[in-house]
DNA sequence: TCCAGTGTGTCAGAATCCTGACATGAGTCA
DNA sequence: TGACTCATGTCAGGATTCTGACACACTGGA
């Protein structure tokens, strides 16, 4: 067998997709019955903590392309939950924001994925919650060196 | 703002996500010039390591469903990377395997990776990993845990 | 023996997301 | 002022993935 190639078991990275999916399926399952997807979820929940941003930054926040946030954007906008101006104030960008309605769907949502997120920490202190998070800061601080290291 | 909603922050879910889709940029980056896809690459990396995986068996190691895993394997097959029988030995399961080609892309392909991961943990100690490691564990299995108790 | 349950391969259609492209507005600098 | 760069919104097309469905094969219990 040649022992190259990642060992799947103690490779951080192959962990790190399993959780991300499995985290992803368990908020699907909590927010499928509130007729949300995760990431019509995402861009609500942060419009709440940012009020304002434009559709290019909730793209950024969200993790998919603006374009994808756009057609988002728009559904959200027909069912009422967020509000834009229809002309920008300063450039091109158009801040979004929550609709009280939008505010209320929101908080049924967010409940539910608190929840799953409670459920995931299950088993680990806050010592270790504190100490995951530095890792995955780290994480990701590195890779996004080692991206820009490669100017793209 | 009434501080209810999820602090972006300091939540691991949003952490997890987050490193998780830098990890996936980061691998895309290096696997573009081999022409290969991170479903491509983690299709034969699963195959190199436990040869003989059915389509399905796959599919769950990729996170995929088994009818993307379906025309991955198709294609895999005619570009000779990867055999099947004709027929079933048993049941209805078709055993895959890396063929020569299939072995050589793939090692390319793994060290390409293996270089993202070591970077990735850059910046923490074997005792930092090895924490990192049982964390995710942890949470991978609690969400299945609270998952397989809802029967879905 | 029969039969329900589970796992698998496969096809068809739909939904989702991305890539590519264009135009516009703002900031920078010579 | 004008050229350049960058960020944004938007449209069109294509690629990828998923949902739904069907048929078949094994297993275990009634």
């Amino acid at each position: 067998m040649s022992q190259d190639g990642i060992d799947l078991e103690t490779s951080v990275g192959y962990l790190l997709k399993e959780a991300s999916a499995a985290l992803r399926a368990a908020m699907e399952d909590v927010l499928r019955p509130l007729g949300m997807t995760v990431t019509h979820y995402s861009c609500l929940e942060l419009l709440a903590q940012r009020p304002g941003l434009s559709g290019a930054e909730l793209a950024r926040g969200a993790f998919v392309t603006r374009q994808s946030m756009h057609v988002l954007l728009q559904a959200l906008e027909r069912d009422g939950f967020v509000t834009r101006p229809a002309e920008p104030a300063v450039g091109k960008a158009l801040p979004a924001r929550l609709t009280a309605e939008g505010r209320r769907r929101l908080d049924a949502a967010s409940a539910a994925v608190r929840g799953v997120e409670v459920r995931m920490l299950a088993g680990m202190d806050a010592a270790d919650q504190e100490h995951a998070l530095r890792c995955l800061r780290s994480m990701v601080g590195s890779l996004r060196d080692q991206r820009a290291s490669e100017d793209r």
